[in-house]
DNA sequence: AGTGCGATTGACT
DNA sequence: GTCAATCGCACTA
């Protein structure tokens, strides 16, 4: 399953938070583990470039976000309201701190093991939202740091697709810099997180 | 030391 | 639709 994967390299990643947003659309999350492999295609992801207020970067490197401020392409895992865990790919140079949030994953290899990890059955369920996605996947902290584009325990794989049809939106559940269309998303796919309303 | 709150989810009225 | 769960960090004193 997962040997049909080519890894991403890091100059397949665009230098740039927002750009590497879109081009993270598409592209196929694998991880493994000795329960097996899982992958999911990614159809909805949120930048938080350098600046934004927004972003667990902007109030300097601190020990708990040092990956956000490695080279493109490190995952960054964080827990929020104690309970779900985020995905998230360093997206500029070293030392720069910023990143891109996976929001939402295409279910693609491994759906047995998703659904026992997740203890749901409903496929469309199953990657749904950022801490399903986690969850579906088993990530948590003991993953952050990881070099993504090595393949190992977690890593991003091409796809085999045309350029995909992207839309844009304003991200979800910010107080902060919450008018910023800074959420992108495969058009008409049905595993998106988001309301309808900004799914058009 | 104590308070507030967050890149969410699932259960329930 | 509303709301509690649950934990780590920022901020105040």
């Amino acid at each position: 399953m997962s040997d049909v994967y080519e890894v991403l390299g890091r100059a397949d990643l665009p230098l740039d938070t927002v750009q590497l947003a879109l081009g993270l659309i598409g592209k196929v999350v694998v991880r493994e583990t000795p329960e097996g492999s899982v992958s999911g295609r990614i159809v909805e992801t949120e930048a938080y470039p350098v600046g934004d207020a927004a972003g667990h970067a902007w109030r300097g490197e601190r020990p708990w976000n040092r990956s956000l401020f490695l080279c493109r392409g490190h995952a960054y895992v964080h827990l929020t309201y104690g309970v779900s865990n985020m995905l998230n790919v360093s997206s500029e140079a070293a030392g720069v701190g910023a990143g891109v949030l996976i929001r939402a994953l295409e279910p693609m290899d491994g759906l047995p093991l998703m659904q026992r990890n997740r203890r749901v059955e409903s496929l469309r369920d199953l990657a749904r939202g950022p801490g399903r996605l986690t969850a579906a996947l088993d990530i948590d902290r003991s993953l952050d740091g990881i070099d993504l584009c090595r393949k190992g325990p977690l890593w991003l794989a091409r796809d085999g697709h045309d350029a995909p049809d992207i839309g844009a939106s304003v991200r979800i559940g910010l107080s902060r810099e919450a008018h910023r269309p800074l959420r992108f998303y495969l058009r008409g796919n049905p595993f998106l997180s988001g309301p309808k309303m900004l799914n058009t």
